[in-house]
DNA sequence: TAAAAATAGTTACATTTGAAACTATTTCTG
DNA sequence: CAGAAATAGTTTCAAATGTAACTATTTTTA
């Protein structure tokens, strides 16, 4: 697939010159963001996909680490991973196919289930981890701490902004 | 869905906290790009929703306005909403069922299509733009131009971080 | 110029994901 | 405390998108 900011910058520009009113820089921020996310998105697959997993089943598996008891409830991780809890079921459904991850029924509350790393899923994802850490280190290598702590301003901004429209219909 | 941050980066602190070497303040920025991405993406499709549209359906007449003489090929679409060619397909399926696209062979070159505004598709896209526009400048309502120009800097600095990766196996 | 390669678009199939409906259990409330 | 409401998880169905294979053309090349 061909990642080049142009063409769209390029129609954005037409349509600017033709009609009045356009917020141009915001608009192609907007746009940005979402070639930017794509290309995020694409380059974690790929280095995942090296280890049978992807985005997913990374951060579930890494959020199952980071837990408490290595018990974590399908609910929470839902949460984390800002995914449906349709999703997760799936989810968990693959990582215990794989034996990365047990299911067993909650005994306080015998509505809840909770998910536990296998030895192996303990064993693959912390394997995992130093690779991706190491990947990132790279990615962002080029930016500056002041840099780094700026965007992470902004990007908290951002949300602030969107979130204006969260329920307002 | 619950959109609340405040998961991953507890869950990120304790695994942190468990293991040495975690580039903690990037992993977050990478993972926080992922929420701003979900919400943007919700809140778009919740404006264009209004109009029986959504982000893809939406950029594609968008798309097509800007274009020259209001004809644009699907290979030039795919490349503008970085889709791939069978999404544009399908799309420009939907949008010549809808009757806002009309799709006729190119006359010099036979294997190409060609997209074309209908009257009703022009003025569908003459209607919406305006209101998102009006949307979009209330979302970066508290940013300063400076800030606007630092984001949008910082978002090309970290697609060529990401390319680093592109091709590289 | 004839064969090979590239390009444009489509189709068949698969993957990923979410909304809504449903079951089971727990908590709230009058 | 009994019925109502909320919560946890799953299942069913649908929407959006991509890969690979395929057809039809055009361009390259030997």
């Amino acid at each position: 697939m061909n990642l080049d900011f142009t063409y769209f910058e390029n129609g954005i520009g037409r349509i600017s010159g033709q009609l009045p009113g356009m917020p141009r820089d915001r608009v192609v921020l907007n746009r940005l963001f979402f070639y930017v996310f794509k290309e995020l998105d694409d380059v974690y697959n790929q280095h995942l996909s090296e280890f049978g997993l992807n985005s997913s089943t990374f951060l579930a598996l890494a959020m199952i680490l980071s837990s408490e008891d290595n018990r974590l409830n399908p609910s929470h991780l839902s949460d984390a991973l800002i995914a449906s809890r349709t999703n997760v079921t799936r989810l968990a459904d693959d990582l215990v196919g794989s034996g990365w991850v047990s299911r067993k029924p909650c005994t306080q509350d015998r509505r809840r289930v909770e998910l536990s790393l296998t030895p192996s899923g303990r064993k693959l994802i912390l394997a995992v981890l130093p690779v991706i850490w190491q990947r990132i280190e790279q990615q962002w290598i080029d930016f500056s701490p002041a840099e780094i702590a700026e965007f992470d301003r902004l990007l908290r901004k951002m949300l602030k902004g969107l979130r204006r429209f969260r329920g307002a219909s």
